[in-house]
RNA sequence: AACCGUGUGUUGUAAUGGUAGCAUUUGAGAUUUUGACUCUCAAGGUAAAGGUUCAAGUCCUUUCAUGGUUGCCA
């Protein structure tokens, strides 16, 4: 048997040799830990990935735990959407979802412990006193003038903390370590603090609540979480994690820190986020040009396309953007396997095929999906008068142009064959109509006419042609990185194009009957997605994508 | 400046001290009843200098570049 060698992240192998030590006795539990203080985006797509992805290649179990310790920013309405874009994604967290805010009483105690190990403090300092305290990066800090105060005194202030009996601000619970750490974060880090404030699990139960770094790492100790995986920034607090596991004794979880994945022209900044959101920039959370995996599932991506854009971009600690193009062609190609062909025209012309005798009309078959025969066909009523592309006839036709013009000859896509004899115009020249006369033996898929077509075009017929609204999106910035220029607001990038609404477009009478759930290819124009704003009355088509464009590229040189 | 990280084609990511590969992108061509898809070919890379070694992207030293750290946010 010869054996294949993997690659491997340094995820992955820091975890098999945790294994091949017989470390945890090879258990595997990692946890996904969303703030519910906004929508997940593009950047938690891939901490998902990572985290179940990661815990499943080895058996192990991924937790869902929500970090609510500031109630200030928190509400249950994000709570709901994580959930949901979870599963959309195609997780399944183990058990039900965990709140950090269901450990606050032991948190609680932890901070006791602390105390009464002399390694906590209640202090009274100002917020201006403390930051003056800690010193810089390059300069030590200088002890609080309470930091020897005695255990007792200490137990007393933080149930007085407890019980409301200080306001906001008033004094904090630090821990004592170490103030001229050259690590920051070591330097008697606040790890209590006061917030009368309604929390939107505990309600009014609490008026004191933890600091991130006294709440997370015991939440994974808590839930024997064995790795932690996390994005870069939290490098620096790892000796803060270890420091409080270790001083209060209890399940060492050891955190791993990732590069974030960022992603050309997305921003996943939740406060800028929240300012297009605000501020009408978008739509909404789940506005298909959101970074968010709700826009993303309205814009119609798929969600395994999203999981191989995580897999394909990989994982390393080295800093990166990730071009927008690789997302794409991903995109792209899912949909091209799974997509339903229909025609829809955009910007629609008349054309009459003269000689088609008036009053008669045919259904042709048109294939749904040249990429799977299994996918069937659906038929396409055709007559004497259609739509075609305005764009599709030219008077004066550059070189190399295989679309209508006169005296042309051009394929209707799984129909005839016409050629272009006359046209009409408005009084500005602008072509209304085009007259055609067309071969009845070129017949799509029984064509003895010999004549060749270099073009192939989409069209939809008149008399059967519904109205449906197409919404048309585009990167939402002109820059792919809009926030990091310095001097200049994000804002100043926003592609205005970033949505044109195509009200009236012409399409096949297929789509009258197409589920939200359904990908679909407009031929020759891109993919879309119905959208969830869709009423019997108005049919409203998000793009998800264009198709790719050769011709439109040459022409642009 | 101090501390902690990170440097492989345009971008992203592989390579057990032993042939620098894959994808994207770009370009050329073939094919095509979607100027799509598919196929073929090509372009393009180990930050720099020294050292160890039969052999260095990989180990060591120095330099350079770059990210993070001075919230009662997470």
């Amino acid at each position: 048997m010869s054996e294949v060698y993997e690659s491997k992240n340094f995820i992955q192998e820091k975890i098999e040799a945790d294994i091949d030590s017989g470390k945890h006795e090879g258990r595997v539990h990692t946890r996904f830990p969303p703030e519910p203080n906004g929508y997940l985006h593009i950047g938690h797509c891939k901490a998902i990935y990572i985290n179940f992805e990661t815990a499943a290649k080895y058996g192990g179990k991924t937790n869902l735990r929500f970090d609510d310790t500031n109630p200030v920013t928190e509400d249950t309405e994000y709570v709901e959407s994580i959930q949901r874009d979870i599963k959309w994604l195609g997780y399944q967290w183990e058990g039900d979802p965990l709140f950090t805010s269901d450990y606050f009483d032991q948190l609680f105690d932890f901070a006791v412990t602390l105390i009464n190990k002399g390694l906590a403090y209640v202090d009274p300092s100002s917020s201006d006193e403390m930051a003056q305290q800690k010193g810089t990066p390059t300069q030590a800090g200088t002890n609080s003038p309470y930091r020897d105060r005695p255990v007792e005194e200490n137990l007393k202030l933080f149930h007085e903390m407890r019980e409301g009996k200080h306001p906001d601000g008033a004094m904090v619970l630090r821990a004592k370590i170490d103030m001229s750490a050259p690590n920051m974060l070591m330097r008697d880090p606040i790890i209590y603090r006061i917030k009368h404030a309604h929390h939107h699990r505990t309600g009014d139960k609490w008026c004191i609540y933890p600091m991130y770094d006294f709440a997370h790492g015991q939440s994974d100790s808590i839930e024997k979480i064995t790795h932690s995986l996390c994005s870069l920034e939290f490098m620096h607090h790892r000796p803060l994690y270890d420091w409080f596991i270790e001083n209060i004794g209890i399940f060492p979880s050891k955190q791993t820190e990732f590069a974030r994945m960022n992603v050309a022209y997305m921003i996943t900044s939740k406060r800028k986020l929240l300012k297009l959101v605000n501020e009408n920039f978008v739509e909404g959370w789940d506005d298909p040009r959101m970074s968010t995996l709700s826009g993303m599932r309205r814009r119609g991506y798929l969600p395994k396309s999203l999981r191989r854009f995580c897999e394909v971009t990989g994982v390393a600690k080295r800093d990166n953007l990730i071009e927008f193009e690789l997302l794409e062609s991903i995109v792209r190609e899912d949909l091209n396997q799974s997509a339903t062909r229909v025609m829809v025209v955009q910007d629609p012309i008349k054309v009459v095929i003269t000689n088609y005798e008036e009053g008669k009309s045919e259904l042709l078959p048109v294939a749904n999906n040249p990429q799977d025969e299994s996918a069937g066909h659906h038929e396409m009523q055709f007559s004497r008068e259609i739509y075609i592309e305005r764009g599709d006839f030219m008077l004066d036709p550059p070189k190399k142009y295989f679309r209508l013009a006169p005296e042309k000859h051009v394929r209707l896509k799984g129909a005839y064959i016409i050629k272009a004899d006359s046209y009409k115009t408005d009084e500005n020249g602008n072509v209304t109509e085009v007259h055609c006369t067309y071969f009845p033996e070129s017949k799509s898929g029984q064509d003895t006419s010999g004549i060749k077509a270099k073009g192939v075009l989409h069209w939809v017929e008149c008399a059967s042609a519904i109205d449906v609204e197409l919404k048309l999106y585009d990167r939402l910035f002109t820059d792919p990185t809009p926030d990091k220029h310095e001097g200049k607001d994000y804002i100043d990038f926003y592609n205005k194009d970033s949505l044109i609404v195509v009200p009236n477009a012409k399409a096949e009478s297929y789509l009258a009957h197409v589920g939200s759930d359904e990908s679909l290819q407009f031929m020759r124009k891109g993919y879309f997605i119905k959208d969830q704003s869709s009423s019997d009355d108005k049919l409203v088509f998000n793009r998800t994508i264009t198709l790719k464009d050769t011709w439109a590229k040459m022409q642009k040189k």
